[in-house]
Formats: C-alpha cells, sequence, structure tokens
RNA sequence: GCAGCAGUAGCUCAGUUGGUUAGAGCACUAGUUUGUGGAACUAGGGGUCGGUGGUUCAAAUCCACCCUGCUGUACCA
C-alpha cells in the first residue's frame, strides 16, 4: 500500500482555549455546588441564556457604538449577526427586557455560563472562560449592593479562603464624578482616560499613575501610553482625594452601614476601584486576592482581580420605555480555581475503578456478574476495557490509579474465590464472589 | 496592537568558530516473566530541528519575513 502524504488536522488549540483536566473540573465542581446552595439559601433564581445573542441586543449599548464586533466573536447567519456573550450582565438586560411584564419586581437571578472574548489572552485570562454572575434587577435599594458583596465573600470562603486572603473592595463611580466636577473636566474621552489612570494606581503605584495622568508613560518593554494630560494642581488634588481615604459618596457610605449590620468587615473603601466600565452607574466593587499567583513556569503573575460588579442602573431601560435600575456581581471561576489550586492543597477524591481482569472472554458473563454485584454496591468498576496480556492489564490498572484488580481465572473458578490484589500494597487475598464488595470498600 | 524572551521526539531539554546518518532522560512498544503493575535490564519505534524564502559546496546553527507560546504593556463590556 502506497502510504500518502496526508495533510494532518492540527493537534493545536485555538489561541486562548484550553482543555482542562479532571482535577481542576472536580474543583470547579465543588466551587459551583457552593455557589448553587448558596444563591439558594439567599433566594435567587437559577436562570440560563444561550450562548450566542443578537450582535445587537448585547453590543448596541457598549461604548463602543462605531464597533460593536470588536472583542466579540461574532458570524452572520442568513440575516442577521450573531455574537457569542461576552458576559452574563448583557443577555440578562436583554432577557429582563423581553419579560418585563412577567417578572417579579425585583428579580434576582443567578447564571453561571462560558463566556468567550476575541481578545489577546493573558496569564490565567482565556478567550473562552466559566463565569459566575448574580444580579438584582428593578430595585435602587443598596442592601441589594451590599447583600452582593456579602454573599460573595460567604462563597470565597466556602470555598476555602480566609478574611487574610482577599479583600472587598467598594467604591462608587459617584465618588470619581464629584471629583471630576471639582476639577472642571467635562470631556469624556479625558474622563476616560483619568480613570483608567487610576485604575492602575494599585498595579504601578502612585509614581507610575501619575505619569499616565500627566503627559504619559513608558513602560519596561518600552511602550509608551498617553496621558490624560492634566496640571499639575490637577493631578495633586487627585492624590490627595484618593489617598486621604475618606469616603464623602452617600451611596458608599450607606452601603458600609448595612455591612456593619450584616456584621461583614472584610471590605475596603478604595476610590481606585474604577472597572472601566462606562456603563456603571453607581457603587462598584472588586474582589481581590490577597496572596501570590505563580503560572507554570513558576513565575509570579500579575493576577488582577477575580471578580466584580456594580449598579448599572439604565442597562436594561436601554431596550425600552421603562425604567430599570440593577446591580449585579460576576465571578471568573476559571480564575478562582486557578488560584484556589494553588493557595490549598485540595485532595480531591477520584474514584478509579477496580479493574477486573479477563482471562478468557468466553467466561465474561462470570465477569459480568461480577461487575454487575460491584456496581449494585456502588463501586467504580470495570471489565479491562481492552485487549491483552495480565501484564498488559495490570499495567492499565497501575496507570489509572485503579485501588485493585480482581483475578478470575482458571484456577480461581475451580474453586469459587476470586483473587483481590491490592495494588497499593500489591497483598492479594482469596475472596468468595458474595464477599468481594465488602473487602473491596475496606481497601478503599 | 506594542515590546522582551522562546520554539529541536508525546514531555523536559542538550546540540555555535556552519561540516558524516540530529542526541539524552522520561514516556511509548516488545521481550527477560505464555497468570501479575509500580523496580531493573535488553531491543525497538518515533523528528517537515515552528514555517517560508535567502546566503553557502554545505544550515538545527547565519540573515529576512511570517506563525505560535510565555511575560509585560495597551485595550477590556
Amino acid at each position: 500500500m502506497v502510504k500518502d502524504k496526508k495533510i494532518k488536522p492540527s493537534k493545536e488549540l485555538p489561541l486562548g482555549f484550553v482543555d482542562r483536566k479532571e482535577k481542576e473540573l472536580l474543583i470547579r465542581d465543588f466551587v459551583i455546588s457552593n455557589i448553587k446552595e448558596i444563591m439558594i439559601k439567599y433566594g435567587f433564581q437559577y436562570l440560563e441564556t444561550p450562548s450566542f445573542e443578537y450582535t445587537d441586543s448585547i453590543g448596541k449599548f457598549l461604548p463602543d457604538k462605531d464597533r460593536p464586533d470588536e472583542g466579540v466573536f461574532s458570524f452572520k447567519d442568513e440575516k442577521n449577526w450573531l455574537s457569542l456573550r461576552y458576559d452574563l450582565t448583557a443577555p440578562l438586560a436583554r432577557y429582563v427586557a423581553k419579560n418585563y411584564l412577567e417578572l417579579p419586581k425585583p428579580f434576582k437571578r443567578f447564571q453561571l455560563g462560558s463566556v468567550w472574548r476575541n481578545e489577546k489572552p493573558g496569564p490565567g485570562r482565556y478567550r473562552e472562560f466559566l463565569q459566575f454572575d448574580a444580579d438584582y434587577v428593578g430595585t435602587k435599594n443598596l442592601q441589594a449592593d451590599a447583600e452582593l458583596c456579602v454573599l460573595i465573600s460567604e462563597i470565597l470562603e466556602k470555598c476555602g479562603l480566609d478574611s487574610n486572603d482577599y479583600t472587598v473592595k467598594i467604591s462608587s463611580r459617584k465618588f470619581t464624578d464629584k471629583l471630576f466636577e471639582q476639577l472642571k473636566i467635562k470631556s469624556k474621552e479625558q474622563i476616560s482616560t483619568i480613570l483608567r489612570a487610576l485604575d492602575k494606581v494599585d498595579r504601578l503605584g502612585w509614581d507610575e499613575a501619575k505619569k499616565l495622568l500627566g503627559v504619559g508613560r513608558k513602560d519596561k518593554s518600552g511602550d509608551y501610553t498617553k496621558g490624560a494630560s492634566l496640571n499639575n494642581d490637577q493631578i495633586k488634588l487627585i492624590e490627595s482625594t484618593l489617598k486621604s481615604k475618606t469616603c464623602n459618596s452617600e451611596d458608599v457610605l450607606e452601603i458600609l452601614k448595612i455591612f456593619q449590620a450584616y456584621n461583614f468587615t472584610n471590605y475596603k473603601f478604595d476610590p481606585s476601584v474604577i472597572r472601566g466600565l462606562e456603563y456603571y452607574t453607581g457603587p462598584i466593587f472588586e474582589v481581590n486576592l490577597n496572596f501570590e499567583v505563580k503560572n507554570s513556569k513558576g513565575q509570579t503573575i500579575q493576577f488582577g482581580s477575580i471578580g466584580g460588579g456594580g449598579r448599572y442602573d439604565n442597562l436594561v431601560s436601554n431596550f425600552g420605555n421603562f425604567d430599570c435600575p440593577a446591580t449585579g456581581i460576576s465571578i471568573g471561576l476559571d480564575r478562582l480555581v486557578f488560584a484556589l489550586m494553588q493557595k490549598k492543597d485540595f485532595k480531591v477524591k477520584v474514584s478509579r475503578p477496580v479493574v477486573i481482569c479477563v482471562f478468557d472472554k468466553s467466561q465474561i458473563k462470570e465477569y459480568i456478574d461480577i461487575l454487575n454485584k460491584l456496581r449494585d454496591s456502588n463501586i467504580s468498576s470495570e471489565i479491562y476495557p481492552g485487549e491483552g496480556k495480565l501484564k498488559k492489564q495490570m499495567e492499565y490498572a497501575n496507570k489509572i490509579s485503579s485501588p485493585a484488580v480482581i483475578l478470575y481465572g482458571e484456577d480461581e473458578i475451580k474453586s469459587g474465590k476470586a483473587t483481590l490484589k491490592n495494588l497499593k500494597t500489591g497483598k492479594e487475598s482469596s475472596v468468595k464472589i458474595e464477599d468481594l464488595s465488602n473487602e473491596i470498600k475496606k481497601l478503599l
């Protein structure tokens, strides 16, 4: 036979996508089950919306009106542009607008699902990731905002973090609005440049951030970023206002009061929390981890926040002629799981099957009888699924970390007892078929 | 997008004054053991040296461009 040189399909993954293996998935399952439990306790409804939406519905009201396609994965069907959702808030706004009359007001829902962003991936950031989102729609009551912070904190602690491991930071758009009024800055473009610069205070420090407020900054790779062109007096005022950490924003003060009532203390008023989102209208929150996160090469990486949110009183009402204030928070679950795996040495219980070795295919009925008995006792088990000699079967069992193998060949069939081999200790024992389940449970 | 570093077997990597047939460890396959894994030994398979073009008698090695990855930075709903 002539071997054609076929062009082989690529085994590489598209940029920014990853395979996720069992350990990560099991920890993720653990996190998700905690979330569901807590959300139901807090009285939220569980919702799922499709991965695709009309680009219009999730893009139209974004700041980048000229480039609704930027940053999202989109395609055109016969008629319309569709996009994979880039978060769970925009689809929620669409859902609420569509079902506005039927829904209770306020409407509390939570959602878990993958979201996609067509942008350059970074450390721990991919183009597909799992997000958790909880929102209060249809209320101006700031207790909602406060409760979101309490709730996210409960989730993190339930997942094994303690209060030193994370901080909920809170600020308000109103705080910076006031500041800009004082500075007499009205240009929208300048304001967003300033906000972006302030957002970086944490990471770069004040000296570098101030360059971004003024002329501009050259980073260590040599790349230059243009600044907001403020004068020195303006920069000084911004710096002193933010550094004073005194909150003159009424909405935040009210939330802090509610925190007290909840006995919630692990928060920090931090006016440098910006979140860059132009649709936020009031209080904003961000959750940061306080421990170092390393990549697979052992390098400490800039991990950033694992969640955040805020009040967006105009997003839903963009869809129609109704007033619909809302507030929400989300967590990047894959990033949380990634961090959790480093913080805690999770002992994930992976159940591996007991392997029943095959000596003679004609005895398949005997093997299946044993298999059914084990499975009826809820023991993970299988008949060796491949083909080959006993040695190969043992190697397989070892490779999958099976706890034990069952040998039931000619000799055993004669005596009516199977050989049970514990793969951890290597010890073998002769066990009656009806006692197998109990004996296996002892060694699991 | 911009910048720095990197890309040689499935994985981790060695391999420069350019020079036979490109190496090692781990992993894999077979055997030593036709009913016994994790150890050892023996043998074996596996490579478009990221891609394309160029320089040269000769390129994994030098040059150009491109692709991909990591890190930082920008943007980030």
